[in-house]
DNA sequence: CCACGACGCAACGGTTGCGTTTCGACGTTA
DNA sequence: TAACGTCGAAACGCAACCGTTGCGTCGTGG
């Protein structure tokens, strides 16, 4: 039996390797380096450097996905990008996403898994949000969810992984009421 | 003298190279491979993998920067986009961003000649449209300059870089229409 | 209590890239 | 035509990493 404090040791160390010198230059030899293990130890659980980081990656995004629907859009929509903006500030989060990003571009394997792992927790899950507004009245009829989800979380990207100025929550007000007054979004009852 | 055509094969292979392995698996050896020509003439012209790049690149990316100023906030809006957007789809383009822009969070040096290359010619451009409309009263006086820049660039940058979907000009000027509303600008003369 | 299996370590041959050096061919300039 | 500098090609020693193998140790399950 596979030891499981080793697989674990291993799976902390390809993320912080992921952070630090990106896929491209992850080596396994690094890897069991960092994690104190030997080669073999991880050539015994995952045969690739691809097949390695996929499994581990998609792991820890699929854990965790928190579920967002409080009943309003506006607090829903406050929540979601508070929770995204939480995430992209994470320090290992934050080099590690734009960079499979950009690897994703190259690898479909990649590509297939980050769609698995983000748009589908993610984008899927804003674009409920925002069939519910419509269900409810919040939100006119025609409106596009896929414009909707780009318009909220566009400008976060933006700023976090692109331009990495830090977000307060000011600014996340700021730019939750813009996606509201931009949507046509009926106020909330308060 | 060092060979122009030399130089501009140089240049071309760095670019190609940079799209499809990107910055982190970028060879000097594949570079002279690809551009014909002997590592012998790459590095008498450039000491290094990192300073061979950032030259390149920020020659690229400096020239050929249009500078809409057209009148009016609506048509300003409309043709920086349409510029991203057309730039953003570019093949090559489309694959280098992302790539630097994720090495940058690692690199100082890159993050600083990308500053220079994107942000100044870029953002600090779109601050300035959006001061032109304030000047004009087409925009509210308290407008926040970056708050307007992120809400016009995050969701195209999210879509064609991030998502890498396709962007059609009836998207372009939902877009456009939101940020104008989000906004709260007033609408052309027309 | 014993065998099995996972462990670390070290070494294997092979590949790739580094940055440098040497060589002969070529073209320009003087 | 003679000197100079760039050119491609090839090889240099060095380092890192690949994926595999053999070894001796240690812990656990049967």
């Amino acid at each position: 039996m596979l030891r499981g404090d080793i697989t674990a040791a291993i799976r902390n160390a390809v993320m912080h390797e992921l952070a630090e010198v990106g896929y491209g230059r992850l080596s396994i030899e690094a890897v069991a380096r960092r994690a104190g293990v030997g080669k073999t130890a991880v050539y015994r659980r995952w045969s690739n450097k691809l097949e390695m980081v996929l499994e581990i990656v998609s792991g820890v995004a699929e854990r965790s996905v928190p579920m967002p629907d409080t009943g309003s859009f506006a607090t829903d929509l406050q929540l979601t990008m508070f929770i995204v903006s939480k995430a992209l500030q994470h320090r290992i989060a934050s080099q590690i996403i734009p960079d499979l990003m950009a690897e994703a571009a190259r690898n479909p394997k990649i590509a297939e898994t980050l769609n698995k792992a983000l748009r589908t927790h993610q984008t899927a899950l804003s674009e409920k949000i925002v069939g519910q507004a419509i269900e409810r009245g919040e939100l006119p009829k025609g409106t596009d969810p896929e414009l909707a989800v780009d318009l909220m979380l566009g400008p976060l990207y933006w700023r976090l992984a692109v331009l990495r100025t830090p977000v307060d929550d000011d600014y996340l007000e700021k730019v939750a009421a813009s996606v509201m007054t931009s949507l046509g979004a009926t106020p909330p009852a308060s």
